[in-house]
DNA sequence: ACTGGCAGTCGTCTTC
DNA sequence: GAAGACGACTGCCAGT
């Protein structure tokens, strides 16, 4: 038995599944870029480093910047 | 000073923001299909787990739940 | 230059650093009985399955484990 | 029936548990540090960062440091 | 093939 | 109460 309830989510399962296909495949491509980087020289795990850094409002980094320079001073992190 | 080097890191960074925004997008769309699941009544948690189940293939998936059901058997998690 | 303030600060670290080794080190014992529990013949993976059901509360349980095969129904998922 | 097989199941999945709860009080009074750390004017995020840096060799460190470096500088994250 | 490291996902907590 | 952000955990992938 498939009544209407059945189809209704049966749609919205197998839209969501539609869109995590898509969301694969922007990752995968993303990881082609990072092997990408990576054979010509540069250091992955640093460039995701960066990537998160420009995320940030410029104010914001600086600040956090900042406040982790006086604590690795604290501590003789330097 | 902007050598070729630098123009080289920084195109890889920006395809990867790129890449990075359509897959936000794509998460976000996944998001509101969930939201409208709920707000007709659906759990999105166990619809989760469907999708999950979905993804085995299906000799996988029946030979987990065998595994599983003897599992909760032997603790008597009827 | 060290003064009462660094010093606090340092001390927060520290404790945290002891802290975090602490739960390493349980993570680790985790680790080996499920590595254990793997040599003996039994499913790692669904062990953990196993473990996640018997945090629920019993009704609770019951009432996911209901949905969630009204959910299979209705998708086919016999 | 609870044969011998089902109660090495058994024990194995309590040794687990009981391992669980010692974990989870650990992570609790790590987080109880980084609440008593904001709570004096500390910066937990940052904090993290520090605890992330001094897990690190201090070679390891100034190496991805300076790479870190370069690569702010060839993007104009000055 | 296995172990360790990393990224992505899941759940929690805080904020609005 | 819901939404958004953050941190923790699990699963996956690469390296050995």
């Amino acid at each position: 038995m498939a009544d209407a309830t059945d189809d209704r989510l049966r749609l919205l399962i197998e839209r969501i599944e539609r869109l995590e296909e898509e969301k694969k495949g922007i990752a995968d491509d993303i990881r082609d870029v990072y092997a990408e980087a990576k054979a010509v020289g540069y250091d992955p795990k640093i460039m995701r480093q960066i990537v998160r850094l420009r995320k940030m409002k410029p104010d914001d980094r600086s600040e956090m910047e900042a406040i982790l320079d006086t604590y690795k001073a604290a501590l003789g992190l330097g």
